[in-house]
DNA sequence: CCCGCTGTTCTGTTTAGCGAAACGATTGCG
DNA sequence: CGCAATCGTTTCGCTAAACAGAACAGCGGG
């Protein structure tokens, strides 16, 4: 072929493509699909999509509907599906862009997950300054007295904040934020923003940033967040800090599997059975 | 091209077949893969490889990993699946097995779903007999006095047994089996053969037949199961009814991404919807 | 009955993907 | 220190493989 043009070869195997873009409408639209529906949709021929759709019926990865003669998504993509999912981890997606953070800012960057008793930190890249202020992996974070709990609890789903309030623990400093109202509007500041700050609340003289990672289907999967002393990173931080902070998690919310758009307000996902396991499941080894 | 054979064109469009096959291959193995590595694998050449790799490299479908430069699965492939998994359910994947069986049996045809106080009835196909058994569905079945009960107890997870021995019920008949260790020998037999019958247990006069059916990543995700009188259905069953039976129950699976092989010993128990995008995973240092 | 709509099958044409071999860049071993 | 053996990447002419378009068949409704 006369691939002359500068760019190597347009942008990829087309049939590939193709099929790529099939699964797409088709996961994309619930129910049974027709080929001319998809044909056009796609903006190709008949033929084209008919072939394509033959390929993937003998595969499994699509299916017909019993009741319509239409195209439904098939078990095998399910099952491939739910392989790749369990491939991919927020310890390791997040790890790149943790680096990148640490090597812009400078500060300690820490990523954590949501569980029942607060956030578990799941791994944490060290700051450039001369004094370290060091989160151990495997540590828990309060929802009350840290930028990361601030952020669960205004993006994650409702049965956190009810547990939140029955757990009200002591406040660590005096600059916590203890009543009651004053909390409430601080978390929908938060919702509102996107990202939380809680200078003084962990310990006096050191500020933290964080903002949320979300999942596939838009369910609040952690938070990653930067720690430092006050004095290099301000109250309120700077709006350059904030933004690579928030483009650093939205990174990580891709690398997870999470679409730009459509992030319902509360989902049913319940963070990855952390929660759901604990109330009772006698859970035997 | 030369299409002359008879049969359509081999087994479809090549270039898809292959990026499937790669996705499968990298989903199979956890963490990262080479080029060589899948050429050797798949049994082609390494360019064939390289080139489809950049394809879904472009399309998020595989990414590459930071430390080393191989391949692993992409965050586009993991919303995918999301969205497939949520398109397949229990109820309606099983609708079309629930009719081929009633219409090759004749029996009264309920699929159920595990649930921690009993067995879910999702829905259920009418018999063809005069006098009509019928489940509704939304009702329980218990755990001690069913074929179904039995079949969750012997592929469902640990904890169901504990549950299950806690919530020790009254028998509804004399046929009810009560004592411990019969129990016990009774739930290893139905692990063994593969279903289990229920013969005036649940009602006098009644009997039951019933199989597991299996989510992806071979968790027990609900049982599908046959009722009528024992006259119709007698105790023991025909070799042909079982075979029926455990045959619609593997087509089930199937359709839910369930892959033969690889049955774990005991898996995850999730009450809440048996298909699930399978979320992260523990992990804690 | 005929029209408009499906999904499917059949052509010849071409192009898009292929295999083989060469290329750099690392890594490991003597 | 260089040689060997990998690795991933790139190139290029050839041909099988995928394409577009039109014709075919089954349906349902006006």
């Amino acid at each position: 072929m006369p691939r002359i043009a500068g760019q190597s070869g347009g942008d990829g195997v087309q049939a590939v493509l193709l099929a790529l873009r099939i699964l797409e409408a088709m996961a994309a639209q619930r129910g049974p699909v027709g080929i001319t529906e998809l044909a056009t949709a796609l903006g190709t021929t008949k033929s084209r999509i008919h072939r394509h759709l033959q390929t993937l019926l003998h595969q499994s990865y699509v299916a017909r509907d019993g009741d319509t003669e239409r195209y439904v998504i098939g078990p095998a993509l399910v099952a491939l599906s739910y392989q790749a999912a369990e491939s991919v981890d927020l310890g390791s997606a997040a790890r790149q862009a943790m680096v990148e953070l640490r090597d812009a800012l400078g500060h300690s960057t820490v990523v954590s997950r949501v569980e029942v008793a607060g956030l578990r930190v799941l791994s944490t890249v060290p700051g450039r300054a001369g004094i370290e202020i060091s989160v151990k992996p495997g540590s828990l974070l309060s929802y009350r007295s840290s930028a990361q709990g601030k952020v669960a609890l205004a993006f994650g789903p409702d049965s956190l904040r009810i547990l939140a309030e029955k757990a009200k623990s002591e406040p660590l400093t005096p600059f916590t934020i203890t009543d009651r109202t004053e909390w409430a509007a601080e978390i929908e500041r938060v919702r509102t923003i996107g990202w939380a700050a809680a200078a003084n609340e962990w310990v006096v003289g050191v500020n933290a940033l964080a903002a949320p990672i979300f999942g596939p289907g838009g369910a609040l999967a952690g938070t990653i967040g930067i720690v430092d002393w006050v004095r290099a990173l301000p109250d309120p931080p700077a709006e350059q800090t904030v933004q690579q902070v928030v483009a650093a998690a939205h990174r990580i919310s891709a690398a997870l599997g999470h679409v730009a758009g459509a992030a319902p307000a509360h989902p049913r996902f319940d963070t990855a059975g952390a929660l759901r396991a604990a109330p009772r499941q006698p859970e035997v080894a």
